[in-house]
DNA sequence: TTGCGTGCAAAGGTTTTGCATGGCA
DNA sequence: TGCCATGCAAAACCTTTGCACGCAA
């Protein structure tokens, strides 16, 4: 990793991702949420900034079915997220930092009966948590 | 559901899609290998007909984080693949059907511990297989 | 004939890249 | 002074849409 400057730019950036810690965001929304506080940030350096959190592992990088666009999610607390597992709300688009343990009896199996080492840092869970049921059972009523 | 019709270009899709079960594929994939054969398949085409496939539970959809495009997975052996969870090799894009008991006790602690539970039909745990991997073990050499 | 499917062309997005300039250390 | 980072412009992609023509039933 080349040595990192401390950026008026870069500083925005993080500002931002730290407002919206465990939650989705797009390139789109860093830029017009920077961009409405007077800057004048362009596409490309949210690209290369987004991109280098991503490999640093303090950013979580994934794509959304929905909309056609690749999501980011930021986290400050979990260390390098590179190294354990998520699990993902598929309604609100929450994020979950698992606990690698939940699944080592699972890895152990699915090793020895489909000869697949799990890479957990880029495994994904997907799930409905539980604020999101409740919001649908009160729809569905 | 319209009525559908059986015209030579669907069924090239359908014929590419059968050579390539099991295996994620982009749009563009199913466009240059019809074409190979002598076709003159449009993108547009290509991704309408990806998309009727869709909606009628042949095909799964899902994104990659990797590349920068949506891809797809065709299976005719496993029924509906909406209701069992899959694992990816990352390498190759292989798919495997997983038996959803091997993910039992994990599921059930993360309904305990983080309120998700698991929608094992959306979920696709990250690896790397055999057969990759030794391949891995000979470039390093 | 009727209505669905296709190719073509064009548009709308997102993401990437080359380059000269500007800023941090 | 040396890099690194940024803005700008342009390009590369992916995906979608409107339209007229062709083809299946």
């Amino acid at each position: 990793m080349k040595n990192e400057y401390k950026t008026k730019t870069r500083l925005a950036i993080v500002e931002f991702l730290r407002e919206n810690a465990d939650t989705r965001f797009t390139a789109r929304d860093v830029l017009n949420a920077v961009n409405k506080l007077g800057n004048n940030l362009d596409r490309s350096t949210v690209y290369r900034n987004l991109e280098r959190l991503c490999m640093e592992g303090r950013l979580v990088k994934y794509r959304e079915t929905d909309i056609n666009a690749t999501c980011y999610q930021y986290s400050e607390e979990h260390g390098s997220c590179h190294d354990h597992m998520h699990a993902q709300c598929s309604e609100c688009g929450r994020i979950f930092h698992l606990d690698n343990s939940v699944l080592d009896d699972a890895a152990k199996r699915i090793k020895a009966e489909y000869g697949l080492e799990i890479n957990y840092g880029k495994t994904v869970i997907i799930g409905v948590c539980d604020e999101c049921k409740e919001l649908d059972g009160e729809k569905a009523d």
